[in-house]
DNA sequence: AGACGTACCTGACCGC
DNA sequence: TGCGGTCAGGTACGTC
């Protein structure tokens, strides 16, 4: 499930914990996550030592002292546990044993996500990688870089900002809350925005996005505090998951319908 | 090219 | 207690 914030959130918390340590074991409980794992994983990640935590779009992406990057994308229902004191859990897909003592786990019911070994100099041009839209945090995203993204899109808007081809990081939950900061409706045709929309999109997107990195940060200084999980933090939403509740501004009931299969939360009266 | 449906997978929850 | 249905924060791929 984790959104850009949740990633930026983990890599963050990461950093600290695992820059500069020795991987001094690895261990791949699982033959294939929503990609198969790596071959000779085990074997490729021994021995090497941590010398950055990144991001790009959802991927997590751990460089290592041989010009190749561990890469993970959590899915859905992804989580990364770093532990001094591990026991193993359902779902552990893959495991690494610290020269600094943790022990650092991926666990994902659904397996949506997914592990790979990259070449750190070829990341850009990778499959996963090479199709990724602008990040949304960029000074280049604004409002008229989003106009122009959407300016022949004939669906609706919603579809358009949580797809990672356009702008990646978006996903459900921030889609709905960005819609309805910059006040339009999700259905509306993308085309149809107009450039003062697109602007006041453009920047509620990072509006959104901004504040949940710094809730993560909070739960992150707790984090620190104790072994913990990251991947999941809490979260106050104006919309998503509030169906029947008033609206902050109006006090209109939000309305939940159905768009592409997914859940969608918005102010009938104040979204246009 | 763009739009749309579907598939991948487990687990939680709800009504019967 | 069990069963079937629905839902869940993501992404890739096939088809029209």
């Amino acid at each position: 499930m984790p959104e850009l914030p949740e990633v930026e959130t983990i890599c963050r918390g990461l950093e600290p914990k695992l820059a500069g340590s020795t991987i001094t074991a690895a261990k791949s409980n699982t033959p294939k996550l929503r990609i198969a794992m790596p071959t000779k994983l085990e074997q490729k990640l021994k021995n090497k030592t941590i010398t950055a935590i990144k991001r790009r779009a959802k991927y997590i992406i751990i460089e290592l002292d041989d010009e190749l990057s561990l890469v993970i994308h959590l899915g859905m229902s992804g989580r990364v546990t770093v532990t001094k004191n591990y026991q193993a859990k359902k779902h552990d897909h893959l495991v690494l044993k610290l020269s600094n003592g943790q022990t650092m786990a991926l666990n994902d019911p659904r397996r949506f996500g997914l592990v790979a070994l990259i070449p750190t100099a070829e990341i850009d041009s990778d499959k996963l990688f090479v199709n990724l839209g602008i990040e949304p945090l960029s000074t280049k995203f604004n409002g008229a870089y989003l106009a122009n993204l959407i300016q022949k899109r004939h669906r609706d808007i919603k579809s358009c900002i949580m797809d990672a081809s356009l702008v990646v990081g978006v996903g459900n939950i921030y889609a709905s809350e960005s819609l309805y900061l910059s006040k339009i409706h999700p259905e509306r045709e993308a085309a149809t925005l107009s450039n003062k929309e697109c602007e006041e999109l453009s920047k509620a997107i990072k509006q959104t996005l901004k504040a949940a990195i710094k809730a993560g940060g909070s739960s992150l200084r707790d984090y620190r505090q104790a072994d913990g999980e990251m991947g999941y933090f809490q979260h106050s939403f104006k919309v998503y998951d509030q169906s029947g509740q008033p609206c902050h501004k109006c006090k209109t009931a939000i309305v939940r319908i159905k768009q592409a299969g997914r859940s969608t939360y918005y102010c009938p009266n104040c979204q246009i």
